[in-house]
RNA sequence: GCCGUGUUGGUCAAUCGGUUAAGACGCCUCCCUUUCACGGAGGAAUGACGGGUUCGACUCCCGUACAUGGUACCA
C-alpha cells in the first residue's frame, strides 16, 4: 500500500481554539510536505461525541488559511483517501477491532464504569496506579475471562462493550523517532487500551493507525504527548499486518508557559496578557471569547516564522524566513528535543520586523479592522501615508490607533506640563507669529513649513529649541511621534492652525 | 508512585571530542535624532550536579537532581 510519496497529516479535534502548538504542529508538517514534494493532508479527529464543539472546524480550517497552509486534502477538498472525517469513516474501524479480536491480539470487556473504578481502586498500591492490563484483566468481565456463550449471550442481549487491544507480556518495542532517535518501552507496563468505545466509536489509538494506513501517511508528526502511547501504536500496526507501511514518527517538542512550568495553556495566555489561539475565539457554549494572534494585530507570516523558530532552527544566523525559504531549509532533524518556553517579547519582534518590510498599502488594509469602531472615513491613501509615518514605532497593528490618531482627528487633551516647561511670554508670542505666519503660507509640504518656522524663530528671538517641543504637544498631545513638520503637512495648514491657536486659548 | 522524554546566559538557540562557547530577544551604556521610535557601537549574563571514558569533554557513558509528558470508553 505504500508507495514512496511524502504524505503527511495534522490531525486535530474540533474540541476549541487552535492553539500556538497547534499551528506549530500543522506548520512542521506543512513545511516537511512541501519541502519533500508531498501531499499534506487535514483530517478531523471527532471520534469524541461528548467534547464535540459546533463551529470549531471551520474555525480550525480559517486559522489554517490566515497562516497561509492549504491543505491539499480536506475535508472541503476531499482527494483519494475521503472521507476526513473520522466520524464519517466510523464504519470502517470495526472490522479491524473484530479482526484483532479474532486474531487474539484484542478482547471484548463488558467492564461498567464502577467496575473499572472499583478495579482500580483494588490494585492500587503504594508503589503503584492500577490499569486495565496483563495482570488485572484476569479478574475483570471480558472475553478472555468468561465462556463463549457468557460472551455471546451478552452480546446478543446488547450489553455495553468495548474492544481492548491485549498487550503481551514480556517484549519490549522498540522504534525510532525522527526526533529522539531510538526508544523502547515495556509492554508489561503499558495498559490494555480501549480501541472500540461502547458507542462505536473508535478512540483514537485505533483511529489513528487505521486511518494513516488507509489514508497512505508516511511520515506522522504529533505532540510529545503521544510518545507514552505510542507502543500501543506500534503494535496495533504490526497486528493488523502493516507494519511495512508503518510511518516514520516524529514526537514534537511541546510550547511551554514562559513563567513556572508546564504546557502552555489558554488560562497563562489570560493571566499574563498575550494570545494562545492563532484567531479569536467564541465558544458557543459559555459564550467566552478569546483573543488571538490575528486580532491583536500579528501578520500571519510573522506568526508563522515566529512559530518555526520556536523548537527548530536552521544552523544559519538567519532568523528571518518567508514561508517558501522555511520550506526550503526545513529538516525535520533539526527541530529540537527539549520544549521551549513562549517568549512573548520575542513574538512581537518578528512581528515588528515583518511591518518594517510590509510595504504601505499592505498594512493600511490590514489595520482596518482595527480603525473599523473609530467611525472615522479615511482614504486609502492617506492611510498609507500615515501609516509609512508610524509603522517604525509599531510592534503590533492593534497599536496604530494610539501612535497614529493624532493624523485623523485632533487630540482631545494635549499635554500642557509638558509645553509649560519651555512657556514664557516669548514662546507665546512667537506661536502667536507663527499661527500668523503659516496661515498666509503658500506651500504647504515639511520643507516650506520648516522654513516658516525658521523664519518665526529667527523673527521673535526664541531657540528653535525652546519651541520644537511644544509644537509637536500642540499637534500630536504628547511627546511622541513622526518628524513634527511631517505631520503638520499631513494634517493641513487649517488644522495646524487650528492646533495651535487651541493651544495657545489654554497655556 | 510507576513509565517515557528532556536539561548550553532570564528566553530562543549554534556547537555534532580540541572555539576567546556563535547569533537573536530582553536588559544596561553610549552615538544618531531638538519628541518617541528606527538605526549604529559597546556591555552584563550560559554548559544542572557528581562520577567515569579520553591526551583532551558542553559534546560519549553512568548516577543524582530538577523539569516535563503519560498513567481515561479525551485527544
Amino acid at each position: 500500500m505504500n508507495n514512496n510519496k511524502v504524505r503527511v497529516r495534522f490531525a486535530p479535534s474540533p474540541t476549541g481554539g487552535l492553539h500556538l502548538g497547534g499551528v506549530r504542529t500543522v506548520l512542521y508538517n506543512y513545511l516537511f510536505a512541501r519541502h519533500h514534494g508531498g501531499d499534506f493532508v487535514l483530517r478531523i479527529e471527532d471520534t469524541d461525541q461528548s467534547r464535540f464543539v459546533a463551529g470549531a472546524e471551520e474555525y480550525i480550517m480559517q486559522c489554517l488559511d490566515w497562516c497561509g497552509i492549504q491543505p491539499d486534502e480536506s475535508p472541503l477538498k476531499p482527494g483519494a483517501y475521503g472521507p476526513y472525517r473520522q466520524s464519517e469513516r466510523k464504519p470502517m474501524y470495526a472490522q479491524y477491532a473484530h479482526q484483532l479480536v479474532e486474531q487474539g491480539n484484542a478482547y471484548i470487556a463488558f467492564d461498567t464504569t464502577e467496575d473499572l473504578e472499583s478495579m482500580r481502586e483494588q490494585y492500587k498500591t503504594e508503589h503503584h496506579n492500577a490499569q486495565y492490563d496483563g495482570r488485572t484483566r484476569a479478574f475483570m468481565r471480558n472475553s478472555l475471562t468468561l465462556t463463549k456463550e457468557e460472551v455471546d449471550a451478552l452480546l446478543t442481549s446488547n450489553t455495553p462493550h468495548v474492544i481492548r487491544i491485549k498487550m503481551p507480556q514480556n517484549e519490549t518495542v522498540v522504534f525510532t523517532d525522527m526526533i529522539r532517535g531510538e526508544v523502547s518501552f515495556d509492554t508489561n507496563l503499558v495498559d490494555d487500551k480501549v480501541l472500540l468505545k461502547a458507542d462505536g466509536m473508535p478512540t483514537y489509538h485505533l483511529a489513528v493507525v487505521v486511518d494513516d494506513y488507509l489514508m497512505n501517511i508516511s511520515h506522522a508528526f504529533r505532540g510529545e504527548e503521544w510518545l507514552p502511547s505510542a507502543p500501543v501504536h506500534l503494535l496495533l500496526w504490526k497486528y493488523l499486518g502493516w507494519e511495512a507501511a508503518m510511518p516514520q514518527w516524529a514526537h514534537l517538542p511541546l510550547i511551554l508557559k514562559p513563567d513556572g512550568n508546564g504546557k502552555l495553556s489558554k488560562r497563562d495566555g489570560d493571566r499574563l496578557g498575550f494570545p494562545v489561539f492563532a484567531m479569536d475565539w467564541t465558544d458557543p457554549r459559555s459564550m467566552e471569547q478569546t483573543t488571538g494572534f490575528r486580532e491583536r494585530g500579528f501578520l500571519p507570516e510573522a506568526f508563522t516564522n515566529m512559530l518555526a523558530m520556536l523548537g527548530w532552527n536552521s544552523g544559519m544566523e538567519q532568523e528571518l524566513f518567508t514561508m517558501d525559504e522555511l520550506v526550503q531549509h526545513f529538516s525535520i532533524d533539526r527541530v529540537h528535543k527539549a520544549g521551549a518556553k513562549f517568549d512573548y517579547e520575542k513574538a512581537k519582534w518578528f512581528n515588528q520586523q515583518y511591518i518594517q518590510k510590509t510595504d504601505n498599502a499592505r498594512l493600511a488594509e490590514l489595520v482596518q479592522p482595527f480603525i473599523a469602531d473609530k467611525n472615522i472615513a479615511i482614504q486609502d491613501e492617506k492611510l498609507a501615508t500615515v501609516m509609512g509615518l508610524v509603522k517604525e514605532r509599531l510592534h503590533l497593528l492593534s497599536e496604530f490607533w494610539d501612535q497614529a490618531s493624532f493624523f485623523f482627528v485632533r487630540p482631545e487633551t494635549i499635554d500642557v506640563t509638558a509645553i509649560q516647561a519651555k512657556w514664557n511670554d516669548t514662546t507665546r508670542q512667537f506661536f502667536v507669529l507663527l499661527a500668523q505666519k503659516l496661515g498666509a503660507a503658500a506651500d504647504w509640504n515639511h520643507v516650506a513649513i520648516e522654513e516658516v518656522f525658521n523664519g518665526a524663530i529667527a523673527e521673535s528671538g526664541t531657540k528653535k529649541g525652546e519651541a520644537m517641543l511644544p509644537l509637536r504637544v500642540m499637534l500630536v498631545g504628547g511627546k511622541f511621534g513622526p518628524g513634527v513638520f511631517a505631520i503638520a503637512e499631513q494634517i493641513g495648514k487649517a488644522e495646524t492652525v487650528g492646533r495651535i491657536d487651541a493651544a495657545l486659548k489654554q497655556l
